[in-house]
DNA sequence: ATCGTAAAACAGAACGTTCGGTCTGTTCAA
DNA sequence: TTGAACAGACCGAACGTTCTGTTTTACGAT
């Protein structure tokens, strides 16, 4: 369905080897498989939804058979919870020293708070990989099983993008206790949105939406002068 | 699984007489039928979701027969397009004159904008008719075919929506083009929250967003005197 | 007033399809 | 040569739809 899924797997293969080791297994092997696997998965999530993701669908679409789908996720919420993780690993920080930073950090691109949450909801939000997120964030809220699965991987990334935050935001002076909660309504914010984009008529509207809450809320949200920054930046 | 379906069907029979006027069928039966099916529907999606809101369950649990249901709903495409029209007539505003207004009218016993918030989560998103509608969403994002039938729907409520809040509310002074914007930022934002509760650990930080959020909006937001409210309260 | 009849309302069996899970083989790498 | 990686057939269950029958209601003719 989506556009050249089989040309452009528009995943990141051979760089998902920071998994439980594969001691004796073929590395580059399961780290492609895999892969091409997350991408079929985030391609169906974002393009027919968690029910329709079925296994039938992702084994076609990422191109490998269901011997193999079923040797890496031997079910249907292994698979989605460690789709799961595979979405959030790249927002809970730098994986290394050295690797760029958590999707937060636009300092460099946008001056102010309305330009960094534009970013935020172009480039993380309102994305293929944002859409399948929020599909599984669903899905679980009615799946016991799946959603005590993932409860625990929501935990610590929100306390990891609760760090991160905490080094590059400040609230305004006397409610610095809230910054956590001002990013909570922000990130609230744009994932009620989704749910807005497919009927509204006016495509702009999203945008003047978008450009709205960034002006309400930046007086109480600032980023931090670059300052915690220079500790660790030798690139 | 929902509390005492059978014994409180907790929906509205006996009202549902606005549809397509059935010339020849038995007026009050079929709005009992439709009633218990829709209780059923609406149970179904908060409890399990839409996938797993099939024809059978909802069969089941309202206790009609499958020749029933399909009588009223042909499909179950037919079944969620009518169960969010029925979710949404309430909201869109009095069907009468007389009747109750649009659930966004707890101006008597909300002070603030804070506390109308919390009155609006609690008493209508927070729900399970909201968390039933946040479902039908949801699906039709994926679903081209139920998108196609219930955007319609859909923009009359919202230009009814926009309508109803231009008369109770009112943006701050030199913004009053933005009131539709600050309410569509609201429901977002709301929306969104429906995806955060079930991860809570602490289930006051939801009500905290509500509250800082509230906090927020009401410099930009502000109820409107009693006044266009004169002309049409013979109650 | 009551009876006949057509249509709506309801009941339930049966359909083919697709689902996720399981199973037995085969290939590949160490 | 061993075990992980992969391949593909097979299973029972559940899905939404379609179908034929039965009951109930409305209403004009008698």
């Amino acid at each position: 369905m989506s556009a050249g899924t089989k040309d452009q797997p528009n995943v990141t293969p051979e760089v998902q080897a920071s998994d439980e080791a594969p001691q004796r297994g073929n590395a580059a092997r399961v780290a492609k498989t895999r892969g091409k696997i997350f991408g079929a998965v985030i391609s169906s999530l974002d393009a027919v939804g968690y029910s329709e993701c079925s296994i039938n669908r992702v084994q076609t679409l990422a191109g490998v058979s269901r011997g193999a789908l079923t040797h890496h996720f031997p079910s249907k919420e292994e698979m989605m919870v460690k789709t799961l993780e595979h979405l959030l690993a790249p927002v809970r920080g730098p994986a290394r020293p050295g690797d760029e930073a958590t999707m937060l950090r636009h300092a460099d691109e946008a001056a102010t708070l309305q330009e960094e949450l534009h970013l935020l909801w172009r480039r993380v939000i309102n994305t293929r990989e944002g859409r399948a997120l929020m599909e599984i964030l669903v899905a679980a809220r009615t799946d016991p099983a799946l959603s005590a699965r993932i409860t625990p991987s929501l935990h610590i990334y929100n306390d990891d993008f609760n760090r991160n935050i905490a080094n590059l935001y400040q609230a305004s002076a006397g409610h610095e206790d809230e910054l956590a909660l001002l990013w909570s309504i922000c990130r609230s914010f744009m994932r009620g949105l989704h749910t807005q984009v497919p009927y509204e008529r006016d495509p702009k509207i999203i945008t003047k939406m978008v450009d709205l809450f960034g002006r309400i809320m930046a007086p109480h949200l600032s980023a931090r002068r670059p300052q915690g920054e220079t500790d660790e930046e030798p690139v």
